[in-house]
DNA sequence: TATACTAAAGTCATCAGATGACCTGTTAAT
DNA sequence: ATTAACAGGTCATCTGATGACTTTAGTATA
């Protein structure tokens, strides 16, 4: 037999929707202020501990911020709301990075074909400035950081927020999942970084162009090579 | 001048920190029971409310599962417990549905290259699966399911599963967004169910062959003509 | 009057006790 | 042996109290 499963509606479930249909419904507009914790809870004819845990769940969601001492208020929504729960790639295992990292060049050769297309003047300045200060970098430092600019460059070039967002959160994984791997990466080889900047520089001239299928293919060929020579590393530290 | 901003930490981000600690140092595995609330709050000194608001937002991040009654356990942590807050489709703007389906297309195009070469036996048949009920569903609603059975299964064949996650829930936002939209376009003309599943099995023949580029390109053409559609009744409908 | 300090009100953060709902395993009854 | 009743443990929720913090208005002072 098949029984229809019964779900034991919890109280901050309901209250959280009710909050949720409320902004839905334009009643809330970004901004707004809510009402108080104890006159929600007077509307709602519940305790304030359930309203509370509906907020804490909205605020999870990234949906409303509560102030102490001030009050609780709806997020503006753009989608770079979107948080992934980074912390959670400290807990990874290799298969994970490996699939972190393919997310990410997947993602990334997305990006830059939207932003050959869509670039404008402004945010191509942008990577030739982020390209510059990675071509002027003795150090691996200030390196690493250009080379992060870079490639965050092309993500805003591409005028997609969601893709933005996903980027964002995808980087800041694989930061914090690989951060020993990277730096050890590019203490060991000096000439990596006069390399990844000529890559660099050839893609940054594709989207000058205009060119995103050549944009495509040397980013592609681009983090490919990062990939290999970072799993290569990671493999041997953490394993 | 520039102050460095103070953040009075919350107790129960403290508490969410310390139990995450516990997890990543291993003294807390998935599928362990963690201590009661009560036990807990006098462990950590605290109130039980701090640990509950703790909790809260440790389920939130899919890291922990409460059950009434029986206690809280942590969850086993694959890459596919990434959740993004679908239910904040509900809140796009014309230009955020836009991006949603870059953003599918980007991810799909990726995991249909990494499908074709990596595709076991057994995902194939699952893949041809959903193509043959795709050919036989004359009804429109078994022709949707079918349509996304199809396109899930190609995920799952990439066998990445971040990957796999990642599309699982942008299709989510995306039929949320436009479960209106898609219906009506879907009953207003049947020729169009032909024609994807004949889009779906030259796909298909594709990933059979291993041939991740062909694959690609058809892909990516059977998926921007639905998006052409799909934007255009979209429009329609919504604004 | 203008400024600085103070007080009060509003609100979120946290605590702690009490009660209800729910799950599991144990015990008792048939 | 099977089933029903029970007990213990735990989360869910309510409630009153207190602390911390912010904003605002009022008051005192120069």
């Amino acid at each position: 037999m098949n029984y229809r499963r019964i779900k034991p509606r919890k109280i901050y479930e309901e209250v959280a929707e009710a909050i949720m249909d409320m902004i839905k419904a334009g009643d809330l507009k970004p901004g707004d202020k809510l009402d108080s914790v104890q006159q929600l809870a007077e509307n709602f004819q519940v305790g304030r501990s359930a309203v509370r845990e509906a907020l804490s769940a909205l605020r999870a969601m990234g949906l409303v911020e509560m102030h102490q001492g001030e009050g609780t208020y709806v997020r503006e929504f753009n989608s770079n709301m979107l948080k992934l729960p980074v912390q959670i790639a400290v807990l990874m295992k290799k298969d994970d990075v490996k699939n972190l990292l393919e997310v990410r060049r997947i993602l990334e050769v997305g990006a830059v074909e939207a932003a050959a297309s869509r670039r404008t003047a402004e945010q191509l300045s942008e990577i030739k400035e982020a390209l510059e200060k990675m071509k002027n970098a003795n150090d691996e430092e200030l390196g690493e950081e250009a080379d992060f600019r870079f490639h965050m460059a092309i993500a805003r070039a591409s005028q997609n927020d969601l893709l933005i967002s996903l980027m964002n959160n995808v980087s800041e994984m694989m930061f914090t999942t690989m951060r020993e791997t990277r730096r050890l990466w590019l203490y060991s080889e000096k000439s990596t970084l006069g390399r990844l900047t000529l890559e660099h520089a050839s893609i940054y001239e594709a989207i000058v162009q205009r060119d995103g299928a050549r944009a495509q293919k040397l980013l592609l060929q681009h983090l490919q090579s990062v990939e290999d020579v970072l799993m290569e590393y990671f493999q041997e530290i953490e394993m």
